[in-house]
DNA sequence: ATAATATATATGATTTTCCGGATATATTGC
DNA sequence: GCAATATATCCGGAAAATCATATATATTAT
């Protein structure tokens, strides 16, 4: 894993953030992500889909739902990133939590994978 | 210190870079980090201002140099999360560091701040 | 005071990144 | 097969970041 590829990948509200939310819930799905972060259908897509090209992210797809989780072989480093900056900013997600938390009809995970 | 803020400060090549030699160094100047990174002083001069805006370096005068060092105030987690990425990935700034043990003429520290 | 060195900033051009909107693909239920 | 839902991708334009070059400022030495 580049570190600047890396950084360059949290250096987008969007990504950020998915990132984070993804870090406290385990997985989320694009709907899920969208309606917690109020952005596109097609914006959350497609920088999803940026993270996991470099490497960030890993899929499932669960029916009509992909669910994206963090990728389990990212390095210890990069890991340990993520974690220290999710628990020393509640904040910054907060919004998008409560959000996501008052959401409806949120899908069932049917199967944890692997 | 806004992690969105803080990420874009670490997702160009020089600021990164730069980033990663001064805490390997404590402090350095801008020739220093012109030479260690092979870029225009400009470049390397806009790039600290940046990071100094953006509270992650301070710099002192120390005659005709400035040195920037890590702001010691940065939060823990920043800190920690500059402090991984440094160890772990060493070969990031590897030929900036031997470029800049090869330089000659490099300036005296006079006088420790603090 | 002048020259030399170190650093900072301004400017205009170029490159990169990001976006909205349209469209394509895949799955589910009827 | 057809409609509905979820997701992905394409495309042209807008915005942001970066760059090289020129120039300005500050310090030191003569």
């Amino acid at each position: 894993m580049d570190p600047l590829a890396f950084y360059k990948c949290l250096a987008d509200d969007t990504r950020l953030k998915s990132l984070l939310l993804i870090d406290r819930e385990q997985e989320l799905c694009v709907c899920e992500l969208t309606e917690g972060l109020q952005v596109s259908q097609p914006k959350v897509s497609r920088h999803l889909a940026q993270l996991r090209a470099c490497g960030l992210l890993e899929d499932r797809r669960d029916g009509q739902w992909i669910f994206y989780r963090i990728n389990p072989e990212l390095p210890v480093w990069a890991s340990e990133v993520i974690r220290a900056t999710a628990n020393s900013n509640p904040g910054f997600i907060e919004e998008a939590h409560q959000l996501l938390c008052g959401m409806g009809d949120r899908p069932v995970r049917r199967e944890q994978c692997c």
